[in-house]
This record gives C-alpha cells, structure tokens and sequence, in this order.
RNA sequence: CGGGGUGUAGCGCAGCCUGGUAGCGCAACUGCUUUGGGAGCAGUGGGUCGGGAGUUCGAAUCUCUCCACCCCGACCA
C-alpha cells in the first residue's frame, strides 16, 4: 500500500477527552473517531488491527472445531421473556420498538438466539457436541462508557457457544476452548493470564477470565507468588491466616467519640490501628435487615455477601432511616455487641481479640471487645475483598495483586438457557435431554485496545507483529529530489510486496522527520529507510520498532533479511 | 441515578465577569524556499458562538429552558 493511495489523518494534539494511552494513541492515529458517547467509527487503518485480531480468533475457533455463523444484531422481545431477561437484565439492555409496536433489544449477547436456533437445528445426542461462534456486533448500554474503544457501549465480539448431551462433554469442551484461547492471546502475543472468575449474569458454574496485564486495566487480580492459583479479586477466596481469635486480655470499655463516623475517625480519636477494629455494615435481608462485620481495614465484597442465605441478592445497602429504626442509632457508631438484628462476620474479623467497634449508642465507641465473652459467637463466612499479602486458598505462598484487562471470558452454562428455552435432544435413551451448554466470549475490539496498553512508547504504538496494520513501512528520504532514491524504492516496493510483505511504502513528498514520526506514532514494527547515503554504499538502513539501533543491510539481502525478522509471517499476494 | 464541569473554525483554546465589528495556535489550501527526526516566509479559505425562547436599540456575553459531551461518585458507616 502506497500511503498517497491510503487514508491516513494522524494529529499531534490529542483530543482533550482521551485518558489511558490507547485512547490517546487510536485517536492521534486516527485509528477511530467518536460517533457520540461510547460509539465509534473505524479508519480503514484501525480497521487493518481489527482485521487481523479477527483472523487469529477465527482460525483458533476453527481449529477448535468451532463453526461460525452469523445472527442477528436486533432480537425479539419474546425470546428475551422466555428466558426473564428481558426484564432481568436492566438498562444496559438497549430496547426499541418497530412500526408495529413490537419490542426488540438490540443484542448485548446471544444466548436466546443460538439456543433458539439450536432447538430447531439439534435432535439427536448423535449431532453433540457442537460448537458455533460468531464475530457480531453488540451493544451494551453502559452507566459509564469512558477509554475509548476499551469501555465502548457498541463493540465488536467473538461469541461461541456449545451444546453437549452431558457434562462430561461440556467439561471436555471447555477445556479445548480453554485451550484455544490461550493460543489466541500467545499468537498475538499478548502478555496475559486465565484466572478464576465469577459467572455473573449470565450464570453457571465453571468460569476462567483471561487478562491482558496492564496496569491501567479495570479489574484486580490476585495471583499466587509460590503457585499457579490466580483469581479475579471478586471471588477469590479469604482467607484469615489464623485459625482462632487470641485469647482476651482486655476489659470492655466505653470511649466517647463525638463526630467520629469513618474507622479512620475512631483510630485516630482511640489512638488504634484500623487492623484491631470492626465496621458494621448493615443490608436488606430476605427478612427485614442483617449486620455483615468486616475488620476496619477490609473492604465488603458484595458478590459473596449476596450469594449467602439470609442476604438479599441483588445486594441492597439499608438506608440510615432503616438503620436508625431498627437499631436505635445511626451509622458510624454501630458494632457487633446488643445489636438487635442477625449478623455475619467475616472470617478475619472472626479471629480478632480486644478490638473497638461502634456501642450501638450516637458518639460513642468500645474497645477491649471479644467474641463469645462480649458477643455471642457469631455466623463466620468468607465476605471480604482479598487483599495483598493474604494467604493463597490453595494453600501454597501468598497473593499479590495486579491489574489487568479483562479480553476473553469463557463459561460452564449448565441447562440454565436450554431448560427455559425447551432446548433438547433425545438421547441414547430414547428420552428429551435439555442440552447443557457452555459460552465463550471475546472482546475483539478491546482487545486492540489492550495490546497498545501493554506496547506503546512516548512515541506512540509498538504493534505486535500478529496485529500491526503493516508489518514493514518503506520510508524514501528526499524521493521527490532524488530520481535514484523513487527508483530503489518502488524497486524495493515491487520486491517486497513480490515476497508477500505486507509493506506500506511512504511515498508522500514529505520531510523525513514527518514520515519517521508519522510511522513510529502508527506503530509499524519494521522499518527500512532508502536515502542517497545508503545507495553510495550499497546499503540499506533497517529499525526495528521496538529497538533503538539502526542496521545497515546489504541491498540484495534485504528482503530475505526482513523474512527472517517476520518469521514466516507472510501473506502471499497478488500486485495490483 | 446524584454531584461537578464544558459546549466558540477539523483539533486545542481565549473572549463571557463589565452586552457594542468573533479571535489565537495547530491543521487545511496556494506560491516560493527548504529536505535524515513534526521547516521558513507570504498569502487564502473556513463560524447558525450546542438548540429554542426571552430581556435589550443591540446578545458568544445577561435570564429561562432543552440538548449533547466530559469528570467524580453510586458499600467502606
């Protein structure tokens, strides 16, 4: 591709709303342009990224055994009721209605669709296990749409469901997509990793996130330093790292506290460190309210309190009226001893002695608190956000946190969909099965997004060569002058192209410095450069992207010297 | 949803308080010079000042209203 043929709009001012690097990067690329809020529109060079992330996704899903298909972007009303989404699923799920009134959504995910379809298409156990993925379209309504393309409400993503007469096969399906996966972040060579997540909405049992580790990424994850256990931080597990509180050593007193409310208050007024308090925290209850007890330092995880008995789900904090009525003062002097409503301590909070928490009295506070002598023994569960340092749950060192990028997500359904839906196949038994099924999703377009996160520089993108728009940029010094340096370089142009390089030749009558910075700002991960200098001694100047030292190459051994330095990355093609 | 903020040329912004000819930088276009790291000079084009209503002789500026976009928050008592 000659750039004079292509369209290419960089910018050197950044547009003012843009936060995280890639953000900055596509739009100063001119990569993408905001449509309106969350909606963006594609170049033909963001697209090229697009494309190429595409491809990697479908051959592993092919190779997989996955077939592709294509459904449709608007849905019917009715199928999202046979499931109860249609009012489950909230505001992110964009409604619209048509000229006959009838309703639609457009799809944020397909589950009723390829289960609809699989009810019609699937008969017999003899056609299991099938798996079918798409490359769509979605779109989620975001509270929040903010990073660009990362936290985009229209996206693209891959989708591919499976259909098993058991969960034996839906195991073994998994794990291949399991493995698939992890094919497709190594080739696109992305420093990632799978943990262990929560199912969420869509629901089901077996769940593995897979994470571009970035530390601009959304998500926490907790990651064992002495194994291979690693957990997004909202479920994995915690753990104390005692078995049982210390014995009392200390008499219950009473403190004064007046216009103390946040643990931080009440540790500097009792002069205590926030590790020997509790915070009570009070929430709707199936029945009326319930106290959930963390230690002070210790944040709620609200995915493990709402899946308890006894803890509505969704989680609802009590408002302070609710508080006051049921307990007789409000928020910020509230503690475990004489409250008057059921409580759950969480595990860490569980094996504390002599700690301070609030005297269920307005301005006042105890310290030298013990379970069972000051408080009856408590309800211990698991309720609270792993912090760095805690105890693996495997058993094995302890948990360090980082950050990433959520990519991919992959899921055991169970018959969740296809017992709603009346989705079965007769089995060798001659009797209807409601098919089990799994679903697997990957974020195509955050994907380019999290690759520049991870590889960029104070210059702009360093691709990955499996995503780069281009994989050589051909960069003529001074052409428009110099009859020599055109002639080598369309002669190079022709030969590169010949040897199926995927080459963009800078052809436009521009000053070097433009052309350098334009190609490092895109992000192309090799460039040669022909100049009168090296044509004098036959030679000609290669960079790497991501490297800070030119090479000189002999002009005949260039372009198998670029071969070698794209590793059989080729794409045999026909010149125009 | 709550709070805050911003809408003026393609992008970044000034002007608004204190009403009186709509500006600057970058980008774009033309010409000349320049040409190994975002060139210089000269010139040119480009605006319903987010929309509507009002006050006024006169509104980008003041008032009302609607809209869009951005940021923070939406357990941590």
């Amino acid at each position: 591709m000659k750039v004079t043929n292509f369209h290419l709009a960089t910018t050197r001012e950044t547009p003012a709303d843009a936060e995280i690097a890639s953000h900055r990067l596509m739009l100063r690329c001119g990569m993408v342009r905001k449509l309106t809020s969350g909606i963006y529109t594609w170049s033909p060079l963001g697209l090229r990224v697009l494309r190429k992330v595409e491809q990697v996704v479908r051959e592993e899903m092919n190779r997989a055994g996955a077939l592709e298909m294509l459904m449709p972007s608007v849905q019917p009303s009715e199928l999202w009721e046979e499931t109860g989404r249609w009012d489950q699923f909230g505001p992110q799920l964009l409604k619209m209605t048509d000229r006959g009134g009838r309703q639609y959504a457009f799809g944020p995910t397909h589950e009723e669709v390829i289960t609809d379809w699989a009810r019609q298409e699937l008969k017999s156990y003899k056609q299991l296990p099938a798996t079918f993925y798409q490359i769509q379209t979605k779109f989620r309504d975001e509270i929040r749409p903010r990073f660009g393309v990362m936290r985009s409400r229209e996206f693209i993503m891959k989708d591919a469901y499976s259909f098993h007469i058991d969960n034996d096969s839906l195991q073994e399906s998994y794990e291949i997509m399991h493995a698939a996966y992890s094919a497709i972040f190594t080739r696109l060579e992305l420093n990632f990793r799978a943990v262990q997540a929560d199912s969420g909405a869509i629901g089901g049992s077996q769940s593995h996130e897979f994470h571009v580790l970035a530390d601009s990424g959304e998500d926490l994850i907790a990651f064992s330093d002495m194994s291979e256990y690693a957990a997004n931080t909202e479920m994995a597990e915690a753990l104390p790292g005692i078995d049982t509180a210390p014995a009392a050593t200390e008499t219950l007193q009473q403190h004064a506290t007046p216009g103390c409310h946040t643990i931080e208050d009440v540790c500097k007024a009792l002069d205590v460190g926030a590790k020997q308090t509790v915070k009570t925290l009070v929430v709707e209850a199936e029945d009326g309210l319930i106290a959930l007890v963390l230690r002070g330092d210790h944040s709620l995880n609200e995915l493990k309190a709402e899946k308890l008995d006894g803890v509505k789900s969704p989680l609802q904090m009590a408002d302070e009226e609710q508080i006051k009525a049921a307990i007789g003062c409000g928020t910020g002097s509230l503690g475990p001893a004489g409250l008057p409503i059921p409580m759950i301590v969480d595990r860490s909070a569980a094996v504390l002695a002599d700690f301070v928490c609030g005297a269920n009295e307005k301005g006042f506070h105890s310290s030298g608190i013990n379970w069972g002598r000051d408080v009856q023994a408590p309800r211990i569960e698991d309720i609270r956000v792993v912090v760095a340092g805690d105890p693996s749950p495997d058993g094995k060192g302890s948990l360090s946190l980082l950050r990433g990028i959520e990519v991919g997500h992959i899921f055991q359904l169970g018959s969740k969909y296809s017992e709603a839906m009346n989705a079965v196949v007769l089995g060798e038994d001659g009797k209807a099965h409601a098919m089990p099924m799994g679903c697997y999703g990957i974020g195509v377009t955050r994907i380019v997004a999290a690759a520049i996160e991870q590889n960029h520089d104070d210059r702009g993108i360093i691709w990955p060569l499996p995503m780069a728009p281009f994989q050589v940029v051909l960069l003529p010094m001074n052409m428009k002058k110099s009859l020599r340096v055109r002639e080598a370089a369309e002669a190079l142009y022709a030969e590169l192209q010949d040897a199926g390089i995927d080459v963009l030749f800078d052809d436009r009558p521009l000053r070097p410095g433009v052309m350098f910075n334009d190609m490092e700002l895109i992000g192309i991960p090799h460039r040669v450069v022909v100049g009168e200098r090296g044509l004098d001694a036959g030679e000609i100047e290669y960079r790497a992207r991501s490297e800070s030292e030119n090479v000189q190459v002999p002009l005949s051994e260039i372009v198998s010297y670029l071969k070698q330095r794209l590793g059989g990355h080729l794409c045999p093609r026909v010149r125009p």
